[in-house]
DNA sequence: ATTTATTTTGAATATTCATTCATTTATTAA
DNA sequence: TTAATAAATGAATGAATATTCAAAATAAAT
């Protein structure tokens, strides 16, 4: 009997991850993610269901492994809780400028799809966007974060701006240094704007 | 010669509003646009060149008006930085909290359109974020903001926060109480997380 | 070499909808 | 009343493309 060879299914997830971050969801065509990734529009059906299932395959990996990482963090005892605070700050950071690609799918899809299909969206991101508000939430607890703050609200806060500034730098590194832009979502969402003397 | 009754175009423009933020653009069907704007298919051409021109024009509608609100409030010289920062914020804020379905399409659809269409894109958007710049130049420049923030990524990081903010609120207003979000961006804005003692 | 099991293929299919335009309807002016 | 003009209509069109599936290709087992 015939073995497989190479691996059709990460071609044809990273070839997908190209297109739709170039095209959009909806305009990114099948035929273009299979000549991307070397393979057959059939062989396309025999890995993934069909085009949302591809989709929803590129969410579920992301949110998986952030939620992984996160957890391991957040039983951390050796850490303050800005640290902590901090290092997922760099864990977000550094999963997203991994791939610029992929940051841009998210950017642009993740709003979407979560509207389309609210039982299927990866129970990944609920879990990792539970264990951020853990942390938050002891910071407050300890009198190091602010305890007038709305946990729910500063979390849509942080992501929503996260998520505008990781896209602005997919798709012009140059305007968004990686540096400057992590020092400035970690003083800002730690600081603010105004000038503390 | 027969003269127009009632104003098909506004009627069109608020039902597509409403089909895009239900459905997303691309699931959004003109026939339905039609049926909840009460007016025939074939009216929708005679006042909008296509989908996509429906799209556009909600947009400019949009960033045209805050454009010319914001336009107003930059050349005041009675407020403070301060007054004047948080002014800004309300206006933001009350545009879209007067109809939730514009919120959604806004922040569902902006990322994309300005994708697809650089070129042809309202300038207002650009005008409009222009004026924000001016206000926190001008702040960092009278030593009230912090002169340390970069003020393109500080941009990205307000208004990326205030789309996931304002679109929670719209798909599920009762977990997102308008003062609440409105008293939290502002102060998160301004002094972080974290607490200042 | 032949069989068997599995993988791969891509032309053909079927569906979906945005858009068109010939026709109808309504309004005003003569 | 009638003509002239503009507005409104919606069935028909056509293009686009996700998905299917019967056939072909390949690798291992016999």
């Amino acid at each position: 009997m015939r073995k497989k060879e190479g691996n059709k299914e990460v071609d044809i997830l990273s070839a997908a991850i190209k297109v739709f971050a170039e095209s959009g969801f909806f305009d990114a065509k099948i035929a273009k993610i299979a000549e991307l990734a070397n393979v057959s529009i059939g062989s396309i059906y025999v890995y993934y269901k069909n085009k949302d299932d591809i989709l929803y395959k590129i969410f579920e990996q992301i949110w998986g492994g952030l939620y992984n990482n996160l957890d391991s963090l957040v039983s951390r005892k050796d850490l303050t809780m800005v640290e902590k605070y901090d290092a997922m700050i760099d864990m977000i950071f550094d999963t997203f400028t991994e791939n610029s690609a992929t940051a841009i799918v998210v950017a642009h899809e993740q709003q979407r799809i979560v509207m389309r299909t609210p039982e299927k969206f990866t129970p990944y991101y609920e879990k990792f966007v539970g264990l951020g508000e853990k942390i938050v939430k002891e910071g407050i607890k300890k009198g190091t974060f602010n305890q007038n703050i709305n946990v729910n609200i500063f979390r849509h806060f942080l992501l929503g701006a996260f998520r505008d500034l990781i896209n602005s730098w997919a798709v012009s590194p140059k305007e968004f240094p990686l540096n400057t832009m992590r020092q400035n979502i970690k003083f800002l969402s730690k600081y603010g704007l105004l000038n503390h003397k």
